[in-house]
DNA sequence: CAAATAACTGAACGTTCGTTTAGTATCCTG
DNA sequence: CAGGATACTAAACGAACGTTCAGTTATTTG
């Protein structure tokens, strides 16, 4: 189970027990002696080289942040996306990453708000893209706001990556996982299960119903 | 700002007190006596009324799961699901209970495996029910998987409402924000946006990629 | 109205937390 | 190989935590 990841710095190994320790426990749950004693160090260390508990919570949002930049970059460059034994070993290495990035997603801090500001930013040019390889259609609405939909629905299965596994009977944060659940979400996108008129019809009850069907962002508060 | 819960034993006020505090600040970031500070009582009565913290987070989960069976049934009973003045005031009341849901969740505690549960349980009958209606098409695959994909991402919108507030300049957990979103997402699940034909074919590709297509949970690890 | 029960408080307890400090080992550099 | 930086530890500090306890006020009950 353990990774390959046995000769890193003392820094880096305490920091990756933080990203493990993290989202188990919480932030404030987290003690820095427990980081210590996983990590095999003295408890002074830890604040040694980051500084304080919150240093080191920024330093593993930074490295996970980088991290999975980097996973997106390489999957698109290699293709992998489309490579289901390239996302296998991606994944494998990456599930502490997942973890992580599931956890701070649901903590409403700034780097969850970064985070999902940049799937949103990328998945909006997507749509535009997409448009011209046939793959999206003539669509109705913001395309800012369509891809924070999905975002949003993406990253769920993400958060509740737990609950999925327990309901699939395999761990969802492998690619057996992602591949065991990949029919479904694209049996939903196809379009394939649900009654496409009476979907669409409601959908225009709905708008129908809006006050201000594309007033832009009004201070309710 | 404030609701109409003024008169209310002090015991109930101290469970709304945690109910708001535990999902804002988590479980061990929530000290007894900010709760105590905040219903204007002191930290020994909290734990007259409920034996412990702990005990104060069960009731709490507690509280909100049958919150949430009530609200369910009463929308089923009245049809407030197809009646948008209904919702509203029905997520009024509701906020917090609903923030505390997408907390819960998130932790992956007993509570958040027995809530998604139900959730998955009920969508698996409605999947089945909807056939008979036209509402669902044919569909491949399990039901209870489909039905936990699809929980997966309409409560991911519910975990990520601060996002998803974010991106859409209205409270998501109001009615105003359901509704501003609800056509984005019928746009998904009525198959306008993807191209069904690609998705139909990629999901077949993958399909086609699996191990064992219809093997029931094995044991992993 | 007296007695009993429940609601409620102030002060203190032992524990554990993040952090500091002073000092020791280890490593690089000229 | 001296010497300065860096890696690292043991011990302790004050603050804040959940919880306890003895005592006081309010409410119910016969």
């Amino acid at each position: 189970m353990r990774s390959v990841t046995e000769d890193l710095t003392t820094r880096a190994r305490i920091r990756d027990v933080a990203i493990e320790r993290f989202p188990k426990d919480g932030f404030v749950g987290t003690t820095v002696r427990a980081i210590a004693k996983d990590a095999g160090v003295s408890p002074a260390l830890v604040l040694h080289h980051f500084g304080s508990k919150e240093g080191l919570h920024r330093a593993c949002d930074e490295y996970v942040v980088h991290m999975t930049m980097e996973m997106k970059r390489e999957a698109v460059e290699t293709g992998a996306y489309r490579n289901p034994g390239a996302i296998a070993a991606t994944y494998q290495l990456a599930e502490p990453t997942l973890r992580y990035l599931a956890w701070t997603l649901g903590t409403g801090s700034e780097t969850a708000a970064r985070i999902f500001g940049d799937f949103v930013a990328e998945v909006t040019a997507q749509l535009v893209e997409g448009k011209e390889h046939g793959l999206i259609n003539e669509y109705h609405g913001d395309p800012r706001k369509q891809a924070a939909v999905l975002v949003a629905m993406q990253l769920g299965g993400l958060m509740l990556h737990d609950q999925l596994t327990r309901a699939f009977g395999v761990d969802m944060l492998t690619a057996e996982g992602l591949m065991a659940s990949a029919p479904y979400t694209l049996q939903i996108f196809s379009g394939e299960l649900f009654n496409r008129e009476i979907m669409a019809q409601t959908k225009q009850t709905i708008e129908q119903l809006q006050p201000t069907p594309d007033t832009e962002q009004r201070a309710t508060k």
